[in-house]
DNA sequence: TTAATGTCTACTAATACGGTAGATTTTGTG
DNA sequence: CACAAAATCTACCGTATTAGTAGACATTAA
């Protein structure tokens, strides 16, 4: 039930990306040093999201990534499914990768991990990177203002 | 995001006891025959959850387990932490092995992954052994009346 | 032409997962 | 008491996955 260095990374470098959307791309080095990524992990990272579609690059001297489509239209369940694969808890119950389990009709594992996956995915694939921005922009005004924290462990 | 063989193998046992809640002990054999999970490694899973005080055992000839509670007060989230730790997708969000992450009050990541533990173990807190059996008892009826899935993927 | 950048393929180290082995302790039964 | 059947305990092993690295190649601005 963990998410991956891999898909937090890619997260992390998808929100920096869509915190500077239409500013022109911006340079893998940058990224990866300001959000404290190796480089070159980072480098094959953005490159599967290119592949899936919701980067485009520009290769060569001043090249760079940018998201591919507004941060409203790309949401993290994609992001995490490029990079993890299935979000699915068992794969009986996955669309990516759907393999029956042996008694698939009296299997009630089954049954209430399709209710896990289903929460689960009701977040991701609903939360867009729009709405990180917005997230981050009211944390970062609480800090500022040194408000307490409002959500806490 | 995965649940583990071990957490898997684990709920099916959990869910073989509590259909036999107050019938006296029964065997790992029994068990790993019925739910076809390699004996040995059940045995470490049996202890694991005894230890987390969710089992009885017996020891000796005709020894065994059994559930140390009613089915109805054992829920799924407790045996897959037991086996499998923290449920939560990133430490920072964590009650069972909470690690701050580097900028803890402006990670919406972190916050984010709040929401999808707290969705998960809504779910997985919630459903009980007995929830489980009722699920089973009523997915068999389902079957022997030869009627047609209810939930398709 | 050159230096800075993304692209691609392959490799490596560390860790977790799934499972096994075997000796030990406990206990019901003859 | 002796024995066999059960749980207990500790340690190990092979494989897959994860996290990260290396280096050659392709492209482009200046």
């Amino acid at each position: 039930m963990k998410l991956s260095k891999k898909s937090d990374y890619a997260l992390r470098a998808m929100i920096y990306l869509a915190m500077n959307y239409q500013k022109g791309t911006l340079q893998i080095k940058e990224i990866s040093t300001k959000e404290k990524i190796p480089q070159k992990f980072l480098e094959n990272i953005l490159l599967t999201l290119r592949k899936a579609g919701m980067l485009n690059s520009k290769m060569g001297l001043k090249g760079g990534y940018e998201l591919a489509r507004s941060p409203d239209l790309i949401t993290l369940g994609e992001v995490i499914r490029a990079l993890d694969g299935a979000i699915a808890p068992v794969d009986c119950v996955s669309k990516m990768s759907y393999k029956p389990c042996s008694e698939e009709v009296t299997c009630v594992i089954r049954s209430v991990m399709m209710d896990v996956r289903n929460a689960i995915t009701d977040v991701l694939d609903t939360m867009t990177f729009a709405d990180m921005c917005k997230r981050a922009k009211e944390s970062l005004e609480r800090k500022e203002n040194n408000d307490v924290l409002t959500y806490v462990i």
